[in-house]
DNA sequence: TTTATTTCTTAATATAGATTAACAGCCAAT
DNA sequence: ATTGGCTGTTAATCTATATTAAGAAATAAA
């Protein structure tokens, strides 16, 4: 019985048992408790978080102190300060637990030997990638030319399942409105319908 | 004598010459006329470009007509439509060509068969695809974060050399604002200092 | 050189979304 | 039960940026 790691990655390469056994075990495993925080700005954060349980988020605090989210994370998906992971310098993210968590952590270190030893998992984080790259894209070109509205539109579509177990003053920040105007906004909404 | 693209892919992996040559030889070279568009929404665009000469770029158009600016390409650059090219579906971007380039082609299909026979490349262009993507998402939350004269200013720093041989309108649509705002924002920027 | 086209500037007006503030509802802890 | 802290709502006011418009400057075309 594959775990879920096993699982997500066997949607876009297929490994033999052995891989399987060596790639799993170059894992950690570890649970964060909710309301505390994973990652900071200034942490040397060489590894990322596979979900296993629970949610996660990412995201900055500006001069103002205003949070903007980057993104979050469900079971099944990954989060890193992909800057602190990628080029070893030190974070510049937050990542904090919003439900108590599960997670695989996957240090760089021993990434970059199984790219070497398992060439099918380079291929995997290719991909993962690129996905990711493509949607990275989309977000920045909706920002731009879209309004506040369509961006929630969008959001709904895309994320219907984390929805409801997500206060809506994060959604907000995610789609890059404040907490007041998308309650504005979300009434106005229901008043055209 | 190496040429731009092999100048290229090997500061991040160190290439035999036999793998030079097989790589060198699945690009196809092209000139691109200015002024001409390269690729538009709905085109198979399964197809990366390398940038040897001149500039091109990439954006999307909105329901008002207004230009959105993705990305500028010059020399030693890559650019795509990177949905059409990673999915194989239409693209969805528009590239145009703001001066008369040369270009090296690479089909998707030629990609794939390149990460097989040379695991290396498949290394090079996940690097690649990670710091594209490390770069957007800082983009994302600059565009939340920041003001317009803030991101205008990183935007200075980041592309110096640029910024002579482009309209500054293209300027004000990357920063994601009209290029009348824009204007006003740099007598502002003169006076203050 | 003259004309035409595109780009840039300035200014008036408009608007999406931010800020501030006050209040109501909801849990969790005392 | 009551306090205190989050979260969401509503409303007034404010601001960064958009829109519209018109002229000036620069480039390209004729």
């Amino acid at each position: 019985m594959k775990n879920l790691l096993l699982q997500n990655i066997s949607k876009h390469v297929s490994l033999t048992s052995e891989e399987d056994d060596i790639i799993f075990n170059a894992f950690d495993k570890a649970s964060l408790k909710a309301k505390t925080i994973a990652i900071k700005p200034g942490d040397e954060a060489h590894f990322t978080y596979f979900v296993l349980k629970g949610i996660l988020r990412s995201y900055t605090i500006d001069d103002n102190g205003t949070i903007h989210i980057l993104s979050f994370a469900t079971p099944g998906w990954w989060v890193a300060d992909m800057y602190s992971y990628l080029t070893g310098k030190p974070a510049v993210l937050y990542v904090d637990v919003m439900e108590d968590c599960d997670v695989l952590i996957l240090q760089r270190s021993d990434a970059e030997r199984l790219f070497t030893e398992v060439p099918k998992l380079e291929r995997f984080f290719r991909i993962l990638t690129e996905n990711n790259l493509i949607a990275n894209q989309q977000r920045i070109l909706d920002k731009m030319a879209l309004t506040a509205e369509e961006r929630y539109e969008k959001f709904l579509q895309k994320y219907p399942d984390i929805i409801n177990c997500l206060p809506q003053k994060y959604i907000a920040s995610f789609i890059g409105v404040t907490p007041e105007f998308f309650s504005k906004m979300k009434s106005n909404l229901l008043r055209k319908k």
